[in-house]
DNA sequence: TATTGACTATTTAATTAAAATAGTCAAATA
DNA sequence: TATTTGACTATTTTAATTAAATAGTCAATA
């Protein structure tokens, strides 16, 4: 029987983790993996059935990793307003800083496409639940004025990916990454400012 | 001498641009457009120097269209608000009707990709020069409570950039298009209401 | 249960030849 | 002179083939 030591399985991720943000998942080989760890090929297989699900099991990590530090930021006891706030601000650091998560639809066989797809979707949802249990306090307390906490949560999740999205885009073209990051830091503290209170002064509403 | 009529070139344009748009442009050839039109290759060669140079033409002229519509809505007298809100709720219909516009990135042969890289920022800073004077008109009267109009225009721009590309990758994915175009419309709606107003009642302000 | 070496099955990379297509040009035409 | 063409060459894509790399299996073993 397999049982696996929950152990081995975490060195195991931890190895593959390194590998796969330093080369792209594509140019690590079970072999690589293996020989990090001084065990053979073989043995790997006896903890994880198939390369895809090594990476699987990477990148599900990371997102869990990220979940939890985000319900860190949220269980405090704040506004919602400044609980939404706290996630756009904080978000992308974190997010940056689970370099596999980035690196999700790029540098991925054909065959891990569809895994990926399913993993991104399913961290969507993570981070949909987030947003809308901020919006529905905010709701609930009357300090947000909002038709549907749902379609306003899953309006910020789509700007939040577009964002990061185009962020990822600039990236690869621009001549400095980090030139990059800081605009997409100004947009999100300008998204946090503006969902809130909005661009039209006081007087004009 | 070269001088081409203008009459022939906007013919050529024309023929291409529903050949790519309905084929993508690396499976149309050369010969395709000039038979198109009951000419040689030869004869096309003589209007427009490379392949190349149809497609920037094609896309050159969509996002002149795209443009001067947006210019055409903005020239109205008007609010700032009421402006953005225009800009937000028509420019997807009007980007979406415009076909090779979407295909940028997609469907390109490696050499064209920089081309198109080149057209697709001078294609943002036409957005941003649009939004950015909405805001500045804004700012001025007093309208919009803006500390940089440069940037809050930046931002937008943003904003839009990304929600545009992240649907593009939805409809990919998604079973129906269709039902892709209406949550973007949706999120479209939302963000001209949220970046005016703001979610915070005016209670907790 | 956990591990291995030796094995097979698949996938990717490199090579090449054939086909398709971009692009040129001297001559013809209107 | 401006435009068009057929016949040409140059370049790029595609397809087919093979060699190499890598994923994945399994009986034997500690």
């Amino acid at each position: 029987m397999n049982v696996h030591s929950a152990e081995k399985r975490s060195q195991i991720l931890d190895a593959a983790q390194k590998r796969f943000a330093h080369f792209g998942p594509s140019k690590v080989t079970m072999d690589d993996i293996a020989g990090d760890l001084g065990i053979s090929k073989a043995a790997l297989y006896y903890y994880f059935p198939a390369k895809e699900d090594v990476y699987r099991g990477v990148i599900a990590r990371e997102q869990k990793e990220f979940i939890d530090r985000m319900q860190a930021i949220l269980a405090k006891d704040l506004l919602a307003g400044k609980k939404l706030q706290d996630y756009l601000l904080y978000q992308l650091e974190h997010f940056n800083a689970l370099v596999n998560l980035k690196l999700l639809g790029k540098e991925a066989t054909q065959s891990v496409k569809p895994v990926l797809g399913e993993l991104f979707r399913q961290f969507g949802e993570s981070e949909l639940k987030l947003i809308s249990s901020i919006i529905k306090q905010g709701k609930e307390s009357g300090e947000l004025a909002v038709e549907s906490a749902e379609k306003t949560a899953e309006f910020i999740v789509h700007c939040i990916q577009g964002l990061r999205l185009r962020f990822a885009k600039a990236a690869r073209d621009a001549a400095s990454e980090t030139a990059a990051y800081r605009a997409i830091a100004s947009d999100f503290k300008l998204l946090a400012q503006t969902l809130l209170y909005g661009l039209v002064t006081k007087d004009n509403h």
